[in-house]
DNA sequence: CACGCCAATCTAGCGTTGCTAGATTGGCGT
DNA sequence: ACGCCAATCTAGCAACGCTAGATTGGCGTG
């Protein structure tokens, strides 16, 4: 009674990756705030309540699941950006990647961090989709020379400083035109 | 016919005052979901159109309201708990004040950076109660010894490195009990 | 002192939201 | 060919932000 129902549960599944999909495109053209549950079911051609089959929470566990792709995504694009350096060059490749990844994604990345899932990076208990990008972070600080003395602590600074780039940003907080310098400015302190 | 009429501009300043202080309030005490004008409205004892009469944008310029009382209160506990300081001590102090505010006043922190003003901290139009914690982190770095080379740059990236670490913080994505070791960390990488 | 006007305020309601109970459909096993 | 069960839809609830139009109340004027 283990593995079965490849049929009906492939099509399950589909659906499911096309609400997911859908949340995801309908809020980085328009903003969270046009992801309605109605325009969400018209979008997949079902009726409202289709979605809470899928999602027994709702909106808010759509917007999770749309956050869980983006962690995915952006774990894995600041693990290829970033192999093949070492040392300052590294971090600055990562700074880069993730402050680009904010910028190309905005909604995706306002839904990783509206506070949906409750677990801290270097915990134990940590979606792989969250530890990965942690880990990356900790993997480029550890090829500086010398390393920090505590890594754990240098990367959540560092994720910290990061992410408050990408919504200062965002937010248009801070001059456009020192874009560059600021990530000069950020791969400095840490690598000085 | 310019400066006049004392008696009802004073009704009128103070029910203002109690719509922002009642908001804010709310906002702390059960989140900004909580904050409907139908409770504002019961908690002033008038009926919602009085709110539009204040502030005729509705519910988004309340929230405004509130960030820029926050903005003026965070300037002042970091203008007066850094002043008497310098170099990494006033770091410290500087990045111990701003987290314990965001710690201390999270819906208000919130509002500060829902996106309701869209100037940048260092631009020459900048509504003073926003450029005037921008001047406070300027100053700080002033006194290090070299201070950055350049200040403006250097005050962006410290300025989001203490929200990343606050929102992250809030967000619950830190080890709590290495809340030190972060400050620690952040003061270094600025100072080192 | 009574009147009438105007500003301040309220009542009531519109359209939209997230979500759900109950009716309806459709395909599969007997 | 029938009946059942799961999948899906229709229709509606309560709460939201916001506003048009009715209602009140206090002040200046005759």
């Amino acid at each position: 009674m283990a593995a079965s129902a490849t049929p009906k549960d492939r099509r399950l599944a589909d659906r499911e990756a096309r609400i997911v999909d859908s949340a995801r495109a309908l809020a980085e053209a328009e903003g969270w705030d046009a992801v309605t549950t109605r325009r969400l079911a018209d979008s997949i051609e079902y009726s409202q309540p289709v979605l809470y089959g899928h999602f027994p929470d709702g909106k808010s566990q759509i917007v999770t699941a749309v956050a869980l792709v983006g962690f995915r995504e952006l774990a894995a694009a600041l693990a290829t950006d970033t192999q093949h350096r070492r040392g300052a060059d590294r971090l600055r490749a990562l700074v880069t990647t993730y402050l680009a990844f904010a910028d190309r994604h905005p909604a995706t990345y306002e839904a990783m961090f509206r506070l949906p899932i409750g677990a801290p990076f270097a915990a134990d208990n940590t979606p792989p989709e969250l530890s990965a990008g942690f880990i990356a972070i900790v993997d480029a600080l550890n090829t500086l020379d010398p390393p920090p003395d505590d890594l754990g602590t240098a990367a959540e600074v560092l994720w910290g400083a990061m992410h408050g780039l990408a919504t200062l940003t965002r937010a248009g907080r801070f001059r456009p035109e020192q874009h560059d310098r600021r990530i000069d400015e950020l791969v400095r302190t840490f690598t000085r």
